[in-house]
DNA sequence: AAGTTAATGTAGCGAGTGCTACATGGCTTG
DNA sequence: CAAGCCATGTAGCACTCGCTACATTAACTT
C-alpha cells in the first residue's frame, strides 16, 4: 500500500484515538499494515506525524470549501451563528478534540504542529472572509474579530465555560436573539 | 517526604518537561524520590495527574490574586490591554504552553483536566471582573466578552496567527492605540 | 522492651516503545 | 532467463512504561 492510501487510514485512527498517545503498532494496525512498514514509507515516527498533521491540514481545509453556503448571511451575527453550527457538528467534535493537540504541539514546538495549526487558521479565515455579509463595512477586520471571538467561544466550550462565552457574546451584541442557543453549554 | 511536599517539585517539572510525555521515573527523579514512592503516595498514576491538576490550577488562581493591582484601569482598552500583559509575562510561557496540553486533555475526557481547566477559568473570570472599570455599564457581561477575546487571542498567538487577533481587534475597536502593541507578534 | 505501623530501597515483571537486520516474494528490465 | 529493485513478513534489540513483591529501617504506641 502506498503512502497516499495510507494517510486517509491513518487520519481517521487518529481522529478516533487522538495524536499524543498514538504509536506506531496501533497506527499500523488501523491501517492495515505494520509498523515495519510504516517506518519503511516514512522514515521515522516525526516525519509521519509532521506529514499526517499536513494532509489532516487538507482535508479540513477541503471539508471548509465544501461548505461554502451559496447564500451569503445578511449579518455578523448569522454569519456568526453559522459558521458555530458548522463547526459544532457532531462530525467535527472529532476535529475539535484534534485540534486543541495541535494547538498544544504548536506551543511546546513539536515539529509540524505549528505549520499544521497556521494553515487550518489561514483557511479559516479565507473561509469566513468569503462568508462575512456582503454589506459589511469592514470584512477583512470583521472576519479576524469573528475569528478570535469564534475560537474564544470554542476553547471555553470545551472546559466547560460555554455559558461565560454566550453571556459575553451576548454582552457584545453578537448573540442577541438570534445566536443565543447555538453557542452550546 | 509527604505527598503536600511532592506536589509543586511534581508541578515544576511538569510546567517545564509538559504533560503529556511526562512518565513516573522522570517525575520522581524531580522530585527528588522514586517512581515506587509516587505511587505509594498517589496510589496510581491517574490519581497523581489528576491531583496535580488540581494543585496547578490553584497556584494558578494564587498567582492571579497576588496580581491584581490596585488602581482600576479606566476603559475596556486598558483592562485588556493589563491583563494580556500580564499573561504574556515570560514566567507565564511554561503555564501558556501546558493549559493548552489542558484543554486537550478536557476535549478528550481524560480525568481531572475538564475539573483544572474549569476551576482556573473560573477564577480567571473572577479576577477580570475585579480589574473592569469601575464605571462599567456591565461589568459582568464585559468581563465575560473579555474573556472570550483574549481566549481567542492567545489561541491565535500560539498557533502564529497573532496578528490576524491584532487585527481583529483593531477592528472590534479594543485595541486601538494603547494596546496594538501588546498582543504580540 | 515489645509490637505496630509508616516510609523507603532493591529488583523485577509483563507489556509496549521506535526502530533494525535479514530474508523473501514478486515485478520489471536488461 | 537473469538481475536487480520494490515491497513485505519475521524476529528481535534495547529501552521505557506503570506497577508490584519483598525486605528493611525508623518512629511511635503500649
Amino acid at each position: 500500500m502506498s503512502r497516499a492510501a495510507l494517510l486517509p487510514l491513518l487520519a481517521a485512527h487518529v481522529l478516533d484515538h487522538g495524536l499524543g498517545g498514538a504509536s506506531l503498532r496501533p497506527l499500523a494496525k488501523a491501517a492495515g499494515t505494520s509498523d515495519r512498514m510504516l517506518i519503511y514509507h516514512f522514515g521515522n515516527k516525526e516525519t509521519l506525524i509532521s506529514d499526517l498533521l499536513e494532509y489532516i491540514a487538507g482535508i479540513y481545509s477541503a471539508g471548509l470549501d465544501a461548505a461554502i453556503g451559496q447564500s451569503r448571511p445578511h449579518t455578523r451575527q448569522e454569519c456568526f451563528a453559522r459558521i458555530l453550527t458548522e463547526i459544532r457538528a457532531p462530525a467535527m467534535q472529532n476535529f475539535m478534540a484534534l485540534w486543541w493537540e495541535i494547538v498544544a504541539g504548536a506551543a511546546r514546538g513539536q515539529a509540524g504542529y505549528k505549520e499544521a495549526a497556521d494553515a487550518m487558521m489561514t483557511r479559516q479565515l479565507a473561509w469566513l472572509e468569503t462568508q462575512m455579509p456582503a454589506d459589511d463595512p469592514d470584512p477583512a477586520g470583521g472576519a479576524r474579530y469573528l475569528l478570535t471571538l469564534m475560537e474564544g467561544t470554542l476553547m471555553l466550550g470545551t472546559v466547560g465555560h460555554a455559558r461565560t462565552a454566550r453571556e459575553g457574546l451576548r454582552a457584545s451584541g453578537l448573540a442577541g436573539g438570534l445566536a443565543s442557543d447555538l453557542v452550546g453549554d
